[in-house]
DNA sequence: CGCTTTTCCATAAGCCGACTATATAACTTG
DNA sequence: CAAGTTATATAGTCGGCTTATGGAAAAGCG
């Protein structure tokens, strides 16, 4: 199906622009590498570096170095893993979760205008494509 | 409507999150910015250098730099605008559009994969979300 | 058990894109 | 034409990400 594959060109390109619309409305420089990382503790509980690296999706040393700023900014801490002592274990603080909390309502706030004028069908369609979107990155088939 | 408020910053997520895996599944380093301008000129024809610094959502300098390296490459020219000599106007090239049109193949390839198990019915609300997209970023309401 | 190999994380060095501030040149206005 | 404004270019800097490498702990194997 090569209009599928289009489509799929498509929605990334959307992405992307959405994404930079994002960044630049909100004017947080937080990188979203470290909002990911939030999220990722949010839902999923402590993992360790190296499961977050893959999940976050940038290279372990680049997880070191992210974790360590959010570290030194109280949203996460480092701790030892029990059953290895050359893992470590990150968790979120609650400071850690009032951050996503406030992000949310930042970023909901700065794009809700541009979103103003759907209806109730696009906003349908816009809950169907992130539920999918949220369940299709696990292993390519 | 919180609840659609959410729904944005949900989406907001998920789209960083498909940013993210589209540049890690094609491996190609191009900035995403650079795909936004060359797209841009390919769809609104020649632009100034302003116009586009805004329209890609960079700073004119980022957009200055970014022209040069295309430029560079071959993807975009730079010439004069009769109008008036301060200004620059940015064309696309034949490369350029090429390069487009190749890396829309390598995306799509790249990434149908983790599309392969969506329904019809998932493909029409992608369908739907891409297109309403396409069309929100002008000016909040 | 001891030794090798592998795994996990940290550190080092460097690249590249983006930003702010500033300079230069050209248009506009009074 | 002088003064102010606008369009782009340049300089300087910062931060995130990458690869390469080091060191310590676990796992595999004789």
């Amino acid at each position: 199906m090569e209009k599928r594959r289009q489509l799929i060109v498509d929605l990334v390109a959307q992405t992307q622009r959405l994404t930079r619309l994002a960044a630049q409305a909100t004017g947080n420089s937080t990188p979203a590498s470290a909002w990911r990382l939030l999220a990722i503790l949010e839902t999923e509980g402590p993992q360790r570096v190296g499961t977050l690296a893959s999940a976050v999706r940038v290279s372990q040393p680049a997880l070191t170095q992210l974790a360590s700023h959010l570290c030194e900014q109280g949203l996460v801490t480092k701790g030892p893993d029990p059953t290895d002592a050359r893992a470590a274990i990150l968790t979120l603080t609650g400071e850690g979760a009032t951050a996503i909390a406030d992000w949310r309502a930042e970023i909901g706030g700065a794009l809700s205008p541009y979103f103003a004028s759907l209806n109730d069908e696009d906003w349908s369609h816009l809950a169907a494509t992130v539920s999918l979107l949220s369940s299709l990155d696990r292993e390519p088939s």
